[in-house]
DNA sequence: TGCCAGGCCCTCTTTAGGGCCTT
């Protein structure tokens, strides 16, 4: 598989189309040795951050004041990614915040990303719940910093996709894991993942 | 502190409702 880009916004609030706006941005690049690649910036859209999420993030109104504009990060970011296929943890967000941030540049917004919580349901249906700090301890991910930081969250989120597709690649004895494979997994219905495994690599490597 | 949204997923479902996940 060839390198895949993860990322993650974090932001003044959860709804883009309700005007909320990004605060800081990561990505970093995954090959099959492991992350061979990182970005991250705060970015000010010159909006407010709410007290509950400032909180949360530790991301305060002065640190963006002093930031670079949305606008500038943006560019950076999308010539960091350079058209390699993206990943994030519930990709639904990081997607919306994504396209919202390069429409007010006019740049258009990749498609098809990949998402790290629906693979993870899928793949460890058992886990107690589905969040990113939960699925990097039971998974027995080491930490790799502050949670609710972007670089922080993108690179455990990268660390357990590639946990995820090495478990892959072992219990079902495959002779590699592809995007492909991982975008059938992740909509597959959760309590038919063995079979639409089975299925892919009857196809892909016939016997 | 937790609501705000939206899509997915499960179930005591499908003519629906509620929990999860992201900030």
């Amino acid at each position: 598989m060839g390198e895949r880009v993860i990322i993650d916004f974090e932001t003044t609030g959860l709804s883009a189309m309700q005007g909320d706006r990004a605060t800081e941005v990561a990505a970093v690049v995954i090959d099959e040795t492991g992350i061979v690649g990182r970005f991250q910036s705060l970015m000010n859209g010159g909006r407010r951050i709410p007290p509950f999420v400032q909180d949360l993030t530790g991301i305060s109104n002065a640190m963006i004041r002093q930031a670079p504009r949305a606008e500038e990060v943006m560019r950076q970011l999308l010539d960091f990614i350079a058209g390699r296929p993206l990943v994030a943890h519930n990709a639904a967000f990081d997607h919306g915040f994504l396209g919202a941030e390069l429409d007010r540049i006019g740049e258009a917004c990749p498609t098809g990303l990949l998402c790290s919580m629906k693979v993870a349901r899928r793949i460890y249906p058992e886990a107690p719940n589905h969040r990113l700090e939960t699925l990097i301890r039971h998974a027995r991910i080491e930490a790799t910093g502050q949670y609710h930081r972007a670089l922080a969250d993108a690179e455990m989120t990268a660390l357990l996709w590639l946990r995820m597709e090495r478990k892959l690649q072992n219990d079902f004895d495959l002779p590699e894991v592809s995007l492909e494979l991982m975008q059938r997994i992740q909509t597959a219905p959760c309590k038919a993942v063995d079979k639409c495994v089975a299925s892919f690599k009857r196809r892909v490597w016939p016997a």
